[in-house]
RNA sequence: GCACCCGUAGCUCAGUCGGUAGAGCAGCUGACUCUUAAUCAGCGGGCCGAAGGUUCGAAUCCUUCCGGGUGCACCA
């Protein structure tokens, strides 16, 4: 390639340059970057790379100061995203970012040689490059890298969002994740937090000896919840499947087969509405501890939620938008029943229907008239006293009606033995006393359905290997979940749960 | 699903009473060998989310649709 022929590519450039089209301007001009030889998509060099962060912690002012020969400096190999430049004519300083962070790079024309030089001068922002060179200190104080050497990587064809601004729409950000994380660093920290919690989660499972089991998410048979499945279809079997709405019944299976702690930590889908609190498929903690019950589970949660918050957060203190969180042990145990007393009045339960409607139409709760004591109860739960439970407290001993599926108290059988875990407002973990007793079961689960007998029972809506399962002896169980999504908004001091989930799911945008 | 709010340059945002589009960053050209939101001079960039309507005239007013946000409902 001749120097004229270059020129008068370069000339062409400028022309169509003009235009507006910044894909356009930048396709040219790696079409320019390749007539003069410059590989655009290259491979990595074989040397040994530093981060940013390692190169900074190597920095010795012994080492790399003034009073050190240049040529004895220790050169550094680093690659990362150009994020900025500051051209100065015949030097330039740009920024460089890798997954650590941030590094100044300084490119000096007779230093670099006057090719390398100019083809840094045709990188735009964003491209991805490998850099050599020694470290130095500018006179304002930050190290830096005197570039001896550069290699493009990467050419980048799209022009980053704002480097002071970022990028804030919200629908850009979650449609375009890789953008927000590039402008945003809050965002970067968000995610790599939550991967530091689903890790603490499983360091401290594992190290109680429970197993992390893989279940079928493809389910011929989607239960373990009331909620609307995903269908979809299996055409070697020919058969509608459904994307799991829950692992439980799986994971109770495993309690018959004899495995004693099993915790299962993957996602669940509801064919539900979007909503800051929901995304249709989320990541769902459940665990199982055979001979154990509802109690020995609450103390397994507390547990398990201070030492992740406390290794991720390095404190047990919160702070959300509005509310700062204690999560220090003991967390509060409260009956449901002795909760509502304290909040809505001791004599609550002793109120004819008319009185209770009453009052709680002074909470401006609205009740309509096939509401039963227990329907009415809980919707006054949840409208005044739940929002207000900031600090960790377990709910024990909830309605029957409430909690369907779980084993009943046995000192009052319109009790269950279960507990809700609430904390910062939310209702974060449900926990039982699982149900093993298989004829009790299938009662329940024909309840459910509203139906009498299996044989009223559309076909394939009981699952029967299930109870044959339970028929077979599954051990007196405790059982947790804990939808994680939700715990890491509420450790995170997070309002929308689309903040914690990598792609949350947006409408197709059509045309 | 219902209600309210939002959609203007690649990004962040102005745009008054309806008179036909502006800034900063990014980009391009030029100057500058320690800058850091570099600076200075100049230049280009728009189907104003989409389609209809009202009007002499619409980014602006009306209707429908698309997408997003928030609240409610559904839902753990």
């Amino acid at each position: 390639m001749t120097d004229e022929h270059t020129r008068q590519e370069s000339e062409e450039n400028q022309d169509l340059d003009a235009g507006g089209d910044l894909r356009e301007q930048r396709l040219r001009k790696l079409e320019d970057l390749q007539a003069r030889g410059v590989e655009v998509f290259s491979d990595p060099p074989d040397k040994t790379f530093t981060s940013a962060q390692q190169a900074y912690e190597s920095f010795t002012e012994a080492e790399t100061g003034e009073e050190t020969e240049e040529e004895d400096k220790p050169r550094f190999t680093l690659a990362g995203r150009l994020t900025a430049k500051r051209d100065m004519g015949k030097s330039v300083f740009a920024d460089l970012r890798d997954q650590s962070g941030r590094i100044q790079l300084y490119a000096k024309k007779n230093i670099l040689g006057e090719d390398a030089f100019e083809i840094f001068n045709l990188l735009d922002i964003g491209d991805i490059v490998a850099v050599e060179g020694p470290l130095f200190k500018t006179r304002k104080g930050e190290i830096t890298v005197r570039l001896e050497w550069i290699r493009l990587l990467t050419k980048s064809l799209r022009t980053l969002p704002e480097k002071w601004h970022g990028l804030t729409d919200v629908e850009q950000r979650h449609r375009h994740r890789y953008l927000d994380l590039i402008s945003n660093s809050s965002v970067r920290e968000i995610f790599r937090k939550r991967t530091e919690v689903v890790r603490e989660i499983r360091a401290f499972l594992d190290d109680k000896d429970f197993m992390e089991v893989e279940t079928p998410m493809l389910q011929p048979l989607p239960g373990g919840a009331a909620a609307e499945p995903f269908e979809t279809y299996y055409a070697a079997l020919r058969s509608p499947m459904f994307l799991r709405i829950a692992p439980e019944l799986y994971l109770k299976r495993l309690l018959t087969g004899g495995f004693e702690r099993v915790y299962e930590l993957n996602r669940n889908f509801r064919n539900e509405g979007l909503s800051r609190h929901h995304n249709p498929e989320f990541t769902m903690l459940e665990v199982y501890q055979a001979y154990g019950d509802c109690r020995s589970v609450m103390d397994l949660t507390e547990e398990l939620i201070t030492t992740v918050a406390q290794n991720v957060l390095g404190t047990l203190c919160i702070s959300t938008e509005e509310n700062t969180v204690d999560l220090s042990r003991p967390w509060e145990r409260v009956r449901y029943h002795d909760l509502i007393r304290r909040h809505l009045g001791e004599d609550w339960f002793d109120l004819t229907d008319q009185q209770r409607r009453e009052r709680a139409q002074t909470w401006e709760i609205t009740t309509s008239p096939e509401m039963t004591e227990v329907e009415i109860t809980q919707e006054v739960y949840e409208k005044t006293i739940e929002p207000n439970l900031i600090n960790p407290v377990f709910i024990t001993e909830l309605p029957a009606p409430l909690v369907p599926l779980a084993k009943k108290c046995r000192n009052n059988p319109e009790t269950v033995d279960v507990f809700e875990l609430v904390f910062n407002g939310q209702e974060i973990a449900p926990g039982y006393s699982e149900l093993n007793d298989p004829l009790e079961q299938r009662q329940r689960l024909l309840e459910q359905l509203g139906v009498e007998t299996v044989e009223q029972a559309e076909e394939g809506q009981i699952d029967e290997d299930f109870l044959t399962a339970l028929e077979y002896g599954m051990p007196p169980a405790g059982g947790m979940g804990i939808g994680v999504d939700r715990l890491v908004m509420t450790l995170l001091g997070v309002d929308s749960i689309r903040e914690v989930i990598l792609f949350p799911h947006l409408r197709q945008k059509s045309g």
